[in-house]
RNA sequence: GGGCGUAUAGCUCAGCGGGAGAGCACUUCGUUGACAUCGAAGGGGUCACUGGUUCAAUCCCAGUUACGCCCACCA
C-alpha cells in the first residue's frame, strides 16, 4: 500500500497516476509500476501508474501524491508534465457528472489508456466519465462522505489509535487555505474548461519597458515594484468569461472539414475570429469553398446537410458533405478588465481617427487605488501600448486607500464600509474633502478619524468668520489692487505671506502632495490672517488713518478672495459660496471660481515680514510672560525696549497700536537700562521688559530666567561640541557651518541678555 | 512561500542627514461686536530594538521584534 492524504477524497475517482519524488529512495523501486485505486466498484477497480516528479515533497506527509490533474492546479501541471490523463469528474453545479456511457464501459477506455502508454487528445479524455453509476449526480460533499465511508468499510484507510486505544481512520486537523467564491461564498473546486486567453506575456513587455524607461511614472514611485512584480511574473490572461453582460468574444464556430469538403468525424470546430458577423460568414465562405452557403445563426446553432437535415455542430461520427452551414458566435463575453483596458481610446472614438482621439491620447494622469495596478492599470498600459504605440498616460498617482477603524480595507461585500454621506450629513463634504485631503500622504493608508473631519469642519467656519469680519469693516475688492501699491507694514507682510503660501501650496499640489498642500493652506489662512493680520488689522479699522484705513480692507479683501481660490480645490462649495457673496461693486464675477485662475506669487518683501514676525514674537512673548506671572488678565503694563537704536524705536511706535491692544500694553518707550523690578524678555536682538513694581515675584522671575538661560545653554553646548569637531569644519558644507556659528551667536547673545537680567533682579 | 509597507506626544497622523511637529485630548486663564465649531498660555516624546555607514542618524543600510496589505498556495 501507499499512503496518500487528501482533503478531498472524492478527487479519488479522477486520479491518473501517484507522484513521488525524483530523489525518493523509498518509493524508487515501485516507480514505473501499476497501483489501484481504493475506490470504485471492486470489480473494475482503476490501475494508475506510480511516476516521479519534482513538485512532491518528500518531507511532507507520506511523500507521495495522487495526481488529479482536471481538478488541481498543482496535479494539472504535473499531468502534463508526465502526460497523465485528466479525467474530469464534476459539471459546473459542482456534482459528481452524470453524462457519458455506463462506469463499466468508461473505466475499460481508461484501462486502455494505461496499458497503451498513448495519451489521447484533451477532448476525448475530457469525454471520459469515471464516475461510478452509484455516485453519479450526487453532490460533491455527499459523494465526499460516500466515498469516505467505502474506503473505511473496505478497511482501506490508514489508521491509527484514539485517546481509548480503538484502532480509528486516521485524520490530522490542519488549517490550509481554502478559496471561497467572492459572492457566492462556496467552496471553489479547480475544473477544466475551454476558455479564452490573451498572450499577456508579449502584451506586458512594452508596458513593461514603459515604466522602467520612465515614459510613465508610479506616484509614490515604489508602486512600480508591485507593477514591476506582477508584469514579470505574468501569467496568460484568461479573457472569456461565462457571463451575460460584456463585449461578446469575436469568434465563431463551424465544422470542421477535411479536403474533400467533409465534416470530420471527430466533430471538430473551425473558429473564425472576425470583427463582424459578416466578416465572419466571408471567412467561413472562404474556409468551405463558394458551393457551401454560409449564414450565422443566433438562435439554433448547427448544420444543414445536403437532404435538408439539421445536425449539431459537434455532432460525431459522421463524414457528411456539407451544404450549408451556419455559424454560431461564442455566447461567452470578455474579462470586464479586458473592455475597461480599452477605456483610454475607446472612449474618444478609437478605431476611428477621431479628432477627440488625436487631441486627447495621450492623456495626463491616472489616479486610482492601489489594488487596482494590476487589474486596470497594467492592462490599459498594455492595450495602450499595443493598439495606440503609446502609454495611456504620462502619470499614474496611486491615492491612499480609507479603512475601517481596525484598519480593514473597506468592502460592500464585507459590510465594513463608513458611509461618507453620513460624514456629510454630519461635518458637510467640505469638511470631509479637505480632512482626505490632508490626510493623503503618500505612501501610507488612511484611518479616517472623525475628529479631523471636525476639526477641519471647524475651519470652514473659520473662514465663513473672518469673511463675515471683513465684510462688517467694510473691507472690498478694489479693482485693480496691486500688492506692490501697498504702504503699510503690516499689508506688505500679509502680502508676502500670500505670496509664500501661493508658492508652497502649487509646488506641494504639483508634486502630488496634496496633504502638504492642504496643511499649507490651512497654516496661512488660520495662523496667519485669522490669528494676526485680522487682528492686527482691527487697530488700523478703529483708528483715525483714512488711508491706513482703506489700504488695509482693499488689502484684506484681496488676501480673502486669493483664499477663496486657493482653498477651492480642497473645500470647494464653501469657496464658491464665498466668493460669490464678497463680489465688491465694479469688480465683475461672471462664471465661477471653478473657473478662475490659479493666484500667482505677489510681493516678497523679506523687511515687512521680518517687522511683524518680531511684532508678533512681542506680543507671544508679552502674553507668555504674563500668564507665567499670574498678571490678572485686565491688568495692564507699561514696556521699555532697553537700548533700542532709531530704527527700533520707530518699529516700536508703529506696534504700539497692536501692542495696546494684543499685549495690554499702555505706554511704550526706549530706555537705556531696565528697572529692577521688571520682566525682562529676549526678542530677537533686543531686550524688551515690562515693569512690574509692586506686583513681581522676584524669585518667580529668577526661575523663569534661569530656565530659558538653560534651555539656551543646553543648545550652545550642542553646537559648540558640533563646531568643535575637526571632522564637521573640515566635511560639513559651509552653508551648514556658517548656520551654526549664527545660531551659536544668537544663542550667546540671548544668555548674555538674560544674565544681565538675573543680576539686575540681584 | 514571493512581494510591499508601517512602528514618532494619551489618540489620529505629518515630517526629516544638521534646531522633534500638527489636529484632537489634557491643564490654567479668558465672552467689551468675526468666530466658544472661539481666543491666550502651557504640560507631554530615549522618534520600536540592536548593530553599521557618516563629521553628523528619528531620517540612510543590515538584522530583530510587532503589526498590516497584495499575490500565490501545500497533497
Amino acid at each position: 500500500y501507499i499512503s496518500i492524504a487528501t482533503t478531498r477524497p472524492e478527487t479519488m475517482l479522477g486520479d491518473g497516476a501517484v507522484a513521488v519524488h525524483l530523489s525518493d529512495e523509498r518509493y524508487a523501486s515501485i516507480v514505473g509500476k501499476l497501483c489501484e485505486i481504493p475506490v470504485g466498484p471492486k470489480e473494475h477497480r482503476r490501475f494508475i501508474p506510480i511516476i516521479t516528479d519534482e513538485y512532491p515533497d518528500p518531507d511532507f506527509g507520506s511523500g507521495a501524491v495522487k495526481i488529479t490533474g482536471a481538478h488541481d492546479f498543482n496535479d494539472y501541471q504535473v499531468a502534463k508534465r508526465g502526460k497523465i490523463p485528466m479525467y474530469r469528474l464534476m459539471d459546473t453545479q459542482a456534482a459528481l457528472r452524470a453524462d457519458g456511457a455506463p462506469y463499466a464501459e468508461e473505466a475499460a477506455k481508461a484501462k486502455q489508456i494505461v496499458e497503451s502508454g498513448e495519451l489521447p487528445d484533451e477532448e476525448t479524455v475530457d469525454a471520459i466519465n469515471l464516475v461510478p453509476d452509484d455516485y453519479r449526480g450526487l453532490d460533491r460533499f455527499e459523494a465526499r462522505k460516500k466515498i469516505v465511508a467505502d474506503i473505511n468499510a473496505d478497511g482501506l484507510a490508514v489508521m491509527t489509535k484514539d485517546e481509548d486505544g480503538n484502532a480509528v481512520p486516521m485524520v490530522e486537523n490542519k488549517p490550509i487555505m481554502q478559496p471561497f467564491g467572492d459572492r457566492s461564498k462556496v467552496v471553489i473546486e479547480p475544473m477544466l474548461t475551454d476558455q479564452w486567453f490573451a498572450d499577456a506575456k508579449t502584451l506586458a513587455e512594452p508596458a513593461l519597458a514603459s515604466v522602467k524607461e520612465g515614459r510613465t511614472k508610479f506616484v509614490p514611485e515604489n508602486w512600480s515594484k508591485t507593477y514591476y512584480q506582477w508584469m514579470e511574473n505574468i501569467e496568460p490572461w484568461c479573457i472569456s468569461r461565462q457571463l451575460w453582460w460584456g463585449h461578446r468574444i469575436p469568434a465563431w464556430y463551424g465544422p470542421k472539414i477535411d479536403s474533400d469538403g467533409c465534416k470530420l468525424e471527430t466533430g471538430e470546430s473551425e473558429i473564425f475570429v472576425a470583427k463582424s458577423d459578416a466578416e465572419a460568414v466571408q471567412l467561413a465562405q472562404t474556409y468551405y469553398g463558394s458551393d457551401v452557403s454560409v449564414s450565422v445563426d443566433h438562435g439554433d446553432f448547427g448544420i444543414v446537410l445536403a437532404g435538408g437535415e439539421k445536425l449539431d455542430i459537434g455532432t460525431e461520427n459522421e463524414r457528411i458533405k456539407l451544404d450549408s452551414v451556419s455559424l454560431s458566435r461564442d455566447p461567452d463575453v470578455l474579462d470586464t478588465w479586458f473592455s475597461s483596458a480599452l477605456w483610454p481610446f475607446s472612449t474618444l472614438g478609437w478605431p476611428e481617427k477621431t479628432p477627440e482621439l488625436e487631441r486627447y491620447y495621450q492623456t495626463d494622469v491616472l489616479i486610482t487605488g492601489f489594488d487596482i495596478i494590476f487589474f486596470w492599470v497594467a492592462r490599459m498600459m498594455m492595450m495602450g501600448n499595443h493598439f495606440m504605440k503609446q502609454e495611456p498616460f504620462h502619470t499614474i498617482y496611486i491615492h491612499a486607500l480609507v479603512r475601517d477603524e481596525h484598519g480593514a480595507k473597506m468592502s460592500k461585500s464585507k459590510g465594513n464600509v463608513i458611509d461618507p454621506l453620513e460624514l456629510i450629513d454630519e461635518y458637510s463634504a467640505d469638511a470631509l474633502r479637505f480632512t482626505l485631503a490632508a490626510m493623503a500622504a503618500q505612501g501610507r493608508d488612511i484611518k479616517l478619524s472623525t475628529d479631523r473631519v471636525a476639526g477641519y469642519r471647524n475651519f470652514a467656519t473659520k473662514l465663513w468668520n473672518a469673511t463675515r469680519f471683513a465684510e462688517m469693516n467694510e473691507c472690498k475688492l478694489v479693482e485693480g489692487f496691486k500688492p506692490e501699491d501697498a504702504k503699510s507694514q503690516l499689508n506688505r507682510w500679509v502680502l508676502t505671506e500670500l505670496s509664500r503660501a501661493v508658492n508652497d501650496v502649487t509646488r506641494e499640489i504639483e508634486a502630488y502632495r496634496f496633504n502638504e498642500a492642504a496643511a499649507a493652506v490651512y497654516r496661512f489662512v488660520w495662523n496667519k490672517v485669522c490669528d494676526w493680520h485680522l487682528e492686527l488689522a482691527k487697530p488700523v479699522f478703529g483708528g483715525e488713518d483714512e488711508a491706513a484705513k482703506a489700504e488695509t480692507r482693499a488689502t484684506t479683501a484681496y488676501v480673502l478672495d486669493q483664499i477663496y481660490a486657493l482653498m477651492h480645490p480642497f473645500m470647494p462649495f464653501i469657496t464658491e459660496e464665498l466668493w460669490e457673496r464678497t463680489s465688491g461693486e465694479g469688480v465683475s464675477r461672471d462664471g465661477f471660481l471653478m473657473h478662475s485662475s490659479w493666484p500667482v506669487e505677489g510681493i516678497l518683501d523679506d523687511q515687512a515680514a521680518d517687522e511683524i514676525n518680531w511684532l508678533i514674537d512681542l506680543i507671544t512673548a508679552v502674553r507668555s510672560v504674563r500668564a507665567e506671572m499670574n498678571l490678572p488678565a485686565k491688568a495692564r503694563t507699561d514696556l521699555l525696549l532697553i537700548g533700542a537704536n532709531d530704527d527700533e524705536k520707530a518699529m516700536l511706535e508703529r506696534s504700539m497700536n497692536a501692542l495696546q491692544r494684543m499685549a495690554r500694553v499702555d505706554n511704550g518707550s526706549v530706555a537705556s537700562e531696565a528697572p529692577q523690578a521688571s520682566a525682562q524678555i529676549v526678542v530677537g536682538q533686543l531686550t524688551v521688559c515690562l515693569p512690574l513694581e509692586g506686583v513681581i515675584d522676584f524669585d518667580a522671575e529668577r526661575d523663569r530666567l534661569n530656565k530659558e538661560r538653560d534651555k539656551a545653554t543646553g543648545e550652545i553646548e550642542k553646537i559648540e561640541k558640533k563646531l568643535g569637531n575637526q571632522g564637521f569644519i573640515a566635511k560639513a558644507p559651509e552653508a551648514v557651518v556658517a548656520e551654526q556659528r549664527t545660531r551659536l551667536e544668537d544663542l550667546q547673545a540671548t544668555v548674555a541678555k538674560l544674565d544681565e537680567g538675573i543680576a539686575r533682579l540681584g
